[in-house]
DNA sequence: GTTAAAAATGAAAGCGCTTACATTAATCTA
DNA sequence: TAGATTAATGTAAGCGCTTTCATTTTTAAC
């Protein structure tokens, strides 16, 4: 491979002129620069990155961590991610939490000690404080999915209160009273956002939150199979379920279906986050869209924009939800409370046989 | 930041010696590499990990190519290949070929260009002679879902038309006769090798291949669904369909719900890699299993032992994969083949309305 | 107690770049 | 046209490590 080295003898310039037309910096004459424009052309030089890196200290990698690298949720994220930042011939550096305390910092640190010039920080375990002095290091980092007191200029979030509000409302719209809601863990901050939002929803409509309509799930689909089946055993009635997360929402239909309850004839489902489902999914589920591809592209403009100074970079914090109305929910028929309430007695009895 | 020098300093030796004791190589004393281990810890120092790379001329980095980031497929892969690698403190730098031939071609380069000690590629347009050449290159390579003529020892790939055999067998053994194929894009190995299997399955069963009843996809959603419309509209009589991947299954599946056909009452469906799908779907849907997880773990693995030298690592070339028989196949009832003549004509004068 | 062999350590030359600073060439001013 | 600017280029000192080779210290053998 030739070396910077190579090519400055072969153009007859100093390795200093040869690195100012590679970098496109300082002044060069257009015929030095054809010299060495040449000179690369013939030897195929490529610069040597981790060369520049150590020499610019800079490593032109910007370091991603998520929970998950499967899953729909993270894929069009990361996608965003890093079509922008390598758009701007930066690399990124995968990490994966996989939502575990330890998992998670190792990853921070991992990613640190490769020498990142930007973390793209999804963490959906690490503290607050933990972020807060994170962000304070001399590592930039942006935050995805997250909004912490103190570093709000570094966090790219969604709101989820807002969404809260669509969901909710949606099916409050159609009819429903009684509304049973899975949370995500109340541990998240986003969790407990969607989860007030609900609850002013309800207040607009001048009900009040039932405990026993709540279930504080997982996020994930077994939390929401879980769930449904918890409040079903409760034995009492409801028309709609709005979940915190789409993935919930499948885990809670799947299991009514099971139990021959029809969706959204005998009950109602709302979802959150808009993941890609099959075509052949039925029914098909109404949401919130969650703009993460957008956020994900977001994260990656703050770094363009404040690490590598690209000012021509727009930036925005915070994303507004939409809703997205598809099958899930039906104009509520007064029926619907008592079958449920009838078929929850039956699963009840059946179960402890 | 501390250096290695002001280690060396506090700890009264050489720059070599705190070489040494970081990277476990040459010969210590105890006495001496506690001295180190000491002064490592008061100056909680860690190696610029950048200026290593320079100066062993490794970057501890593996590059991964894959077609999509997001999407069900890669995922689980991704996520076998990051743990892998980052439990040896490797990292991996992701790009995205996008479908692409220009962007595949150009995120190789990339890769390349970023100093990876290893590249792993999962390339769906790049062609043979290209990787043959890649492969021939400095930066070892190993290729996945692909076998290539000369580089079959680089190659983790699944025995495709071992697949193929046993979807058509599974819907042969049920009794079906008249059997539609979708198939990947021929241009790719995979889809070809798939169609093979598909072929001597039926040829086993004393079946000839009709080519009306063959369609050629794209391995995505749009392509099961027009697929399955061009099938139905050739007013033939089938009772089953094997799709060469799920997401065309799905495609398809999603076309023949729209259309009033009961799945797998009237027609039976097999898919192939068993991507994960919502808990909720409905039918679930029989299909072979591909473990892409497992093969992406053994692209790390050859990457360990042949460019890191963990020699006690193992290695396999070919996966075998395996049938998941879940709903959508049901036995072939001869009443079937007649009712989708029947939809098919009416889907077929009604499209023309 | 020698001496040879083995073990432990250190000195120093890079790895391929960037960049502050020095130097020289070109252009401008009066 | 001398002197002052400004533009263009070069010199050389790192960046923080690894690694070869030389040197010193320890251990073993007789």
């Amino acid at each position: 491979m030739a070396t910077i080295y190579d090519v400055s003898f072969l153009a007859g310039v100093s390795l200093a002129t040869v690195s100012r037309v590679v970098n496109n910096t300082g002044k060069v004459s257009d015929k030095t620069r054809q010299k060495v424009h040449d000179a690369m052309a013939k030897l195929d030089y490529r610069p040597n990155t981790i060369a520049q890196s150590l020499a610019s200290n800079r490593s032109n990698s910007v370091g991603v961590l998520v929970s998950q690298l499967d899953g729909p949720f993270y894929g069009p994220m990361m996608r965003e991610i890093e079509s922008a930042l390598r758009a701007a011939n930066k690399h990124v550096i995968i990490a994966a939490g996989h939502s575990d305390a330890a998992q998670e910092k190792d990853a921070v640190e991992f990613l640190l000690s490769r020498g990142c010039d930007a973390l793209i920080v999804d963490a959906e375990i690490l503290s607050n404080e933990y972020l807060q002095t994170l962000c304070a290091g001399k590592t930039p980092v942006v935050l995805i999915n997250r909004h912490v007191d103190g570093i709000e200029d570094r966090c790219v979030h969604l709101n989820n209160l807002e969404g809260g509000l669509l969901a909710t409302g949606h099916v409050l719209e159609h009819g429903h009273k009684r509304i049973a809601y899975i949370s995500g863990p109340l541990f998240k901050l986003d969790a407990r956002e969607r989860l007030e939002g609900h609850k002013q929803a309800l207040k607009a409509h001048g009900i009040a939150f039932d405990e026993q309509l709540f279930f504080e799930g997982d996020f994930r689909e077994e939390g929401g199979y879980e769930g449904m089946a918890a409040l079903l055993e409760r034995g009492i009635g409801f028309s709609a379920v709005v979940c915190a997360n789409d993935q919930m929402a499948s885990g809670a239909i799947a299991l009514c279906l099971e139990k021959g309850l029809q969706v959204p004839k005998d009950i109602s489902f709302v979802g959150f986050d808009n993941i890609p489902f099959p075509r052949y999914i039925s029914p098909k589920l109404t949401t919130v869209c969650n703009p993460i591809q957008d956020m994900g592209r977001m994260a990656a403009n703050w770094v363009l924009r404040h690490v590598y100074d690209d000012s021509s970079i727009d930036f925005c914090h915070r994303f507004e939800p939409q809703l997205v109305v598809r099958e899930s929910v039906l104009q509520h028929r007064s029926s619907t409370e008592a079958v449920l309430s009838v078929t929850a007695a039956v699963t009840s009895t059946s179960n402890k046989m």
